[in-house]
DNA sequence: CAAATTCACTTACTATTTGTAACTAATTAT
DNA sequence: ATAATTAGTTACAAATAGTAAGTGAATTTG
């Protein structure tokens, strides 16, 4: 019962963008960078997850957080050259749904 | 605070590949169908979650199981086309785990 | 000037999903 | 006869997700 010769780099990549929310909150980010509740509005996510996605995401290298120290502070999220490289990810994932999800099926979850 | 312009389709593309397993199963049968037994050990999934996973895949049309009435029964899982339409996007996955994953990050979960 | 609102979170709690392990039933090999 | 394999299922604990409310600083509204 041993596994076997799982890439675990492709293991690990597969981790990263197969945790709920990833996806969705890197395709808001390909817009370009953008505040905490401009994310929490584009998504059905709660202030919660989208917190611990972000700090995820940070620690992976694949968002960055910038904190504009103005009259009120502003804190932009946006991709780092390793989250941008997702694009294509997205992309075809993007396409794939585009081809062979049915609009009956999307709409029956929502 | 509602959410906005979101494609349900591709939500629902989103939340098919962001679920766990799935990716990760659906690159197995890449290499052609297989039986529940030979999935299970080339990936370090339990019996419990593979047997849902599956149940989900058919369900969504994405993967096929066809049964050999043979001396002893013989259960084989195989990608539909709407399947095999996903190999673009395990692809870029592998691609991007490939140049932006350190072999140390990946060993560090292992 | 007091009250309500916005932003970026955090805390507390519940519900759902995962993971682990053991079990089943049919067949087959030793 | 005993053990092993296949394709699962059941029971239960642990982890993760979802919901709702709270926080504190600043800012706008009445």
């Amino acid at each position: 019962m041993e596994q076997s010769e799982l890439c675990p780099r492709f293991q690990k990549g597969m981790d990263i963008i197969s945790k709920r929310w990833t996806g969705l909150i890197i395709y808001q980010l390909l817009s370009g960078p953008q505040r905490f509740c401009a994310v929490q509005s584009a998504l059905p996510i709660s202030g919660r997850l989208l917190s611990e996605r972000f700090k995820d995401l940070q620690f992976e290298g694949i968002v960055d957080r910038h904190v504009y120290p103005e009259i009120p502070v502003r804190i932009e999220y946006s991709l780092t050259e390793k989250g941008r490289a997702l694009e294509p990810v997205i992309r075809e994932i993007e396409a794939w749904s585009r081809n062979w999800i049915e609009k009956e099926e999307a709409a029956e979850e929502c």
